[in-house]
DNA sequence: CCAATCTTTGGAAGCCCTTCCACAAGAATC
DNA sequence: GATTCTTGTGGAAGGGCTTCCAAAGATTGG
């Protein structure tokens, strides 16, 4: 492998003349310039990565701690980050975290010393205090799918998701009205389950607890196939004691429902209508209404910004909270829906 | 941010010394070590990545080349590959390539100068003779969903897998059987063709030309929902002269195919029989008869071939060939098939 | 008690860059 | 013709580590 020596004595110049070339400074002759980079490229010369960076003090990568167990919603982001960083030449590491709560060891771990220009963390909590613990100082944050005041937070109101996703229902007629949760120690799911009471509360509707069933599954925090379906049969078991429609917190946990609901040779909407949460790819196919998250457009804005502050650290904190979409099908009774867009359009945006 | 030099000094022993806690190298008296570690705790000292690397002349990264435009597929490779990697503590650079053959510009621009120990290609045809041009020299390479002679290679007989696929429609009494294709660009494609008329030839049924319907879709090669359905609406399109059963070339081609066949008022498998290819998760809650593809282990088993490559660069490249599973569910028409289990189970590997 | 060996240690050299200072050579100014 | 600017250029220093060599102490054996 050659290096800025190699190049300096073949091309008969100086290394600070070569290191010039490659990083575009003014002040080198047309004709010098055009001789060091014949000579680089005849040896196939490109600067070593980590000398630049230990010289420049900068790494020119960024990193992102996206927990890695799961699906659609975080390869949406991921292009979306990818897109944001597009030209930029900044590398992207992935540290996959395997529960969102091993941020600190990771972060211990890997995040410490220069390792990353940016640092940047999908759906997971950062705890308050240990902010400063952890974190590199003097590298730029920012956070998707979570909020924390100090530092960017690109996230999703969920509770207003919520409330329009339990409106639609109320608006289609329905007064007896359910709620299909994940495991409440997750916040959104906490969130979701508020925003329903608010709906509810809003248009003079009781809602009866019987009907309020929740997950206590560990994987995934609940938002899974499994509770949908297993939830539901709860449901399903107190056939005349139903309710007409019911918000589902998420489309997955809605695709195990309308599984339980077909077997237990029932039909959505006739005999309950659904409204899920997410929109993941699935959810058109099942023709499932749902609140669509801006994903790709959290990744892409949540990257755009990083790279903004890097620029200039001093900015402060901003918290930008998307609404989501309501996308009607199939799933809600609605007759004439369409089964939805396929490519994602753009979220509402709030501040 | 403390280097070795301040650890040095605070805890009274040589950078030498240091350097060798932190390389767990032997000959390092307990006091000394844990004295040393102390004081690095207190001042939250950590190794800089960059300098290790500059000299080490290694790098303790991977990188790995995706197409990113994409989901489930490479969801679940890229988790494989997490798991292969698991506590090694390589870093994960991840480089999504909007096209497949855009390799070549991705690996100019980065990978030629020790940026990575190890390089990870998934789905994209390694040109037979750039292979020296554009890699860098004495980095293992590891190939996923591609072969190439030169490398280790994880891939799928994608032949054998429409083999049998066919075959499981032949088995069902079927005779008049079409092919629903992607873009015949595209290995793959050409591969399950090939092995759909091999199926066909064996059992002596006739292959009807006007029954191979492909696409010309440069979306995804092809493999995108929307060939699926208006391929299916051109077979629709003659009703009297409908195959039986169709082999489609992959499961999101499939979904449009049976939005086609829903929208023509006609159902599945009662007046026309499908079956896919990849069991993507849509496929599940589709009930679509699939041929499985084991993603999730040659992800992962691509990234410890990696780990091992590493360790001893003079191992031959070995090619593995993965068979893929069928999985029979409604669609097929097989009377009381299950839905398919929820979780991937190994693939049949061969060789 | 001395030579031989082993264990532990310090720190220079080297990894490959960037950046800054110094300086040469020509151009512009008076 | 002497002075000041400009434009290009060379290369030392520095970035933070690993590794190797030399050496100091400790231990062993005869």
């Amino acid at each position: 492998m050659a290096t800025i020596y190699d190049i300096a004595k073949e091309a008969r110049v100086g290394i600070g003349t070569v290191s010039r070339v490659f990083n575009n400074h003014p002040s080198v002759s047309d004709d010098t310039k055009k001789r060091v980079l014949r000579v680089a490229n005849r040896l196939k010369y490109q600067p070593h990565p980590y000398a630049r960076g230990l010289a420049r003090k900068r790494t020119n990568s960024i990193l992102a701690f996206i927990p890695f167990f799961s699906t659609f919603f975080f390869v949406e982001v991921l292009r979306g980050v990818q897109a944001g960083l597009h030209d930029l030449e900044f590398d992207l590491i992935l540290y996959g975290v395997n529960h969102p709560d091993h941020v600190e060891n990771s972060l211990k771990r890997n995040a410490l010393r220069g390792r990353g220009d940016g640092l940047l963390f999908c759906s997971m909590r950062i705890p308050d205090d240990s902010e400063k613990e952890y974190l590199p100082e003097n590298v730029p944050v920012v956070l998707i799918d979570t909020v924390h005041p100090s530092f960017d937070s690109f996230y999703i109101d969920n509770k207003q998701g919520a409330v329009a996703a339990t409106r639609h229902l109320i608006s289609l007629g329905h007064k007896n009205i359910g709620i299909l949760l994940a495991n409440l120690e997750s916040y959104p799911a906490r969130q979701r389950l508020e925003g329903f009471r608010m709906a509810m509360k809003e248009s003079g509707l009781p809602v009866r607890e019987e009907w309020v069933r929740r997950s206590s599954s560990p994987y995934l925090d609940g938002f899974n196939r499994e509770t949908g379906y297993s939830l539901m049969k709860e449901f399903l078991s107190k056939k005349n004691q139903m309710p007409t429609a019911i918000f589902v917190s998420s489309d997955i946990q809605a695709a195990g429902a309308l599984s339980a609901i077909e077997e237990a040779g029932l039909n959505c909407p006739g005999d309950v209508a659904l409204v899920g949460f997410d929109d993941i790819e699935l959810a058109g196919h099942m023709g499932l209404s749902t609140m669509r998250q801006p994903m790709f457009q959290m990744g892409s804005m949540a990257a755009a910004r990083l790279v903004e502050r890097m620029k200039d650290p001093l900015l402060k904190p901003r918290q930008t909270l998307f609404v989501p979409e309501l996308i009607v099908r199939k799933s809600s009774g609605v007759t004439s829906a369409s089964s939805g867009p396929l490519l994602n359009k753009d979220a509402v945006l709030k501040t």
